[in-house]
DNA sequence: TAGACTTTATGTATGTGAACACAAGTGACA
DNA sequence: TGTCACTTGTGTTCACATACATAAAGTCTA
């Protein structure tokens, strides 16, 4: 069956399946059902199932999903099939350990550029990339690059928010701890580092 | 009116509330309304107010939300007002650039203690924080802290998460990118950086 | 091939949260 | 003191997401 909405929570799950499938797959495992990925992942079953149905049928009945083709499968949906590449905005303490990061590759995504203000860094190279000045940010566009992370202050966050949008990025991942303000056709995800750690506390038991 | 159960997303916005209140006192901001408030945050008037009144009747009518009183009841109601400690686990690239961090001190979050396997990294002391040896990490529950920061490599996450459990921490920030599987009252928050950026180009349109 | 077992796919019920509309309270000012 | 503009607090409606139950389809063994 078709569906003619895919619920944003399914979205926001998928990556997770993905991450939980290359794992599987990793140590060898060509099929998986929804009951095993479940372990992997900490959802149930049926939500798997449900989420995973409104793209097609991909399961086979008695033995599970194949995990080579799942993988492929939401990879194809979530637009990860063709390499895409990110450029990196600040290059502190946060950005430097971004850079290394080597966990980005396995989603097909490629920080392919960095950009810092502070002279004494730009030219410096790591892993493959070369420290750019941010007055360059502009050259993204013929490059092709739609994505970026940013990881500047705060108070400069919007500012560097309106040059990414003019150079054409479609898609912000924000490290700054602030609401960002964009056309509404930008996708903006901000992760603040110490608010998500600020929710923690609530859900602690009194003692 | 008091209401009986309060809406796990409602929790989930307090923090970014706090953080936009916070922006507007900096600027010496004494009252402010939801519309007024929204903007800092993003979030729709309405949604702000029902979720506040969840708490008590905290604004005035005709004028909006006294912006101190408002910092000081989200704080009280988050666990905020007193300090919590939290130990970083992990200080590698990721977790120097958390050591380094500023911003965890509004909210009263005080990353009081470092752990590492590297013999080179330990006794290195970054911002008043000593590293030390992570076969230390079970000092963490005479030293009251109950909250911890992972980022530590995937294959070492699920081993450090049960030490952590045993050394009675209440709450962990999660940065490795894997599923942690802790008794049911502790409460985990991962953050996979590279998972959150793989769902942003699902939203970019075409071209 | 029959029958027991496994696992997916999906319709439906239930639960939860967002959006809305508006009554009621407040302040300013003529 | 009366009126008007403003803003909160909240009952209600609507939309969305989860949990469940089960039919359908496959595997395995004798």
């Amino acid at each position: 069956m078709r569906y003619s909405r895919i619920p944003d929570e399914t979205i926001r799950r998928l990556p997770i399946y993905l991450r939980g499938l290359i794992l599987a797959s990793e140590q060898g495992q060509k099929n998986i059902s929804s009951t095993n990925l479940a372990d992997y992942v900490g959802i149930f079953p049926w939500q798997i199932r449900k989420d995973i149905s409104y793209f097609g049928d991909f399961g086979t009945r008695g033995v599970g999903y194949g995990v080579g083709k799942l993988i492929k499968e939401i990879k194809r949906i979530l637009k990860l099939n063709i390499n895409q590449k990110a450029a990196l905005v600040g290059v502190g303490n946060l950005g430097m350990a971004i850079l290394a990061f080597p966990g980005f590759s396995i989603y097909g995504l490629d920080v392919a550029a960095a950009f810092d203000v502070n002279p004494k860094k730009i030219g410096r190279k790591i892993k493959d990339v070369t420290i750019e000045n941010i007055s360059k940010l502009g050259t993204i566009k013929r490059r092709k690059i739609k994505l970026a992370v940013m990881a500047v202050p705060r108070k400069a966050a919007q500012e560097m928010t309106d040059v990414l949008v003019k150079a054409g990025v479609r898609g912000i991942l924000n490290f700054s701890p602030c609401y960002l303000v964009v056309p509404r056709k930008i996708k903006v995800i901000t992760i603040d580092i110490a608010m998500d750690m600020a929710s923690l506390p609530y859900y602690m038991p009194a003692n």
